[in-house]
DNA sequence: TGTATCATTGTATCTATGTATCATTGTACC
DNA sequence: GGTACAATGATACATAGATACAATGATACA
């Protein structure tokens, strides 16, 4: 389920505070953590994934750029942006972790701005945990 | 019929007790209002509008700022300002709640699909509500 | 087999735009 | 007059976009 023209589910919202390479940094993040997006497969190029976004493609350049320092990915001039492999599980489940606390500290951020409490935010989160069970 | 520079009948009066950035706010919603600045338009930048009026264009930050507080624009760094679309108080609320459950969708997923719990998630979230007390 | 050319892809740099912070001004109140 | 506070201005900063550049690889052709 693509959210957007490339096959990855990646939206951003230009209404947050959040920077957009921000967002875009902190999806692909969560789609590595996650192994949806797994060690050596290709990142869109810049522009594909720009031009999904409706963004320039130096946003998207700057959060591969973000990625690569994190040493998740591997950007090379000339030939595409490729998902490295982790260094030890430890790193493995420490990636996780942070890419969790990332979404959540974003969530955490807009429910605030937009006026949500903490028990509010909570109950959207358990919410949305119950809407997935079914399925 | 513009009043300034821009494309906009917007003046100010110095003499007024009233501060200059509420003058252009105010203005600048009444011009929302009456369906002169139409959803999805642009606003001239900070620097444009505070040029034609002869004044700084911090205080044209301010009035964009206050605007936006109201719902009525979206400010968006480095990239301008744009008029939102009109939404009653309910439907404006709707559309919160629609955004807030978004966002905890996508957490809520992520977090699935990296193997965390509900608890952990939950946990995560508590936590990033906390790191954001202080300020 | 070498190389010229071109398309593809990321990089560097500059511009445009909003943000943050502190200084200045001016006005109200004592 | 002196002081406190709100409003405005000045300046440095952060974010995003535009454009020119550089590295890589594919292809054609000598």
């Amino acid at each position: 389920m693509a959210s957007n023209e490339t096959d990855l589910p990646i939206t951003i919202d230009f209404r947050l505070r959040t920077p957009i390479a921000e967002q875009v940094r902190d999806q692909i993040r969560a789609l590595i953590a996650e192994g949806t997006l797994r060690p050596g497969s290709q990142l869109p190029t810049v522009r594909q994934l720009a031009a999904a976004l409706r963004i320039n493609f130096n946003t998207v350049a700057r959060a591969y750029r973000m990625l690569a320092a994190e040493g998740l990915i591997s950007v090379q001039h000339g030939r595409g942006t490729f998902v490295l492999a982790p260094a030890s599980p430890e790193a493995s489940a420490t990636l996780r972790r942070e890419a969790l606390d990332a979404l959540a500290q974003a969530l955490a951020e807009h429910a605030r701005q937009m006026g949500f409490s903490e028990a509010e935010a909570l109950a959207a989160l358990r919410r949305a945990w119950q809407r997935q069970e079914p399925p």
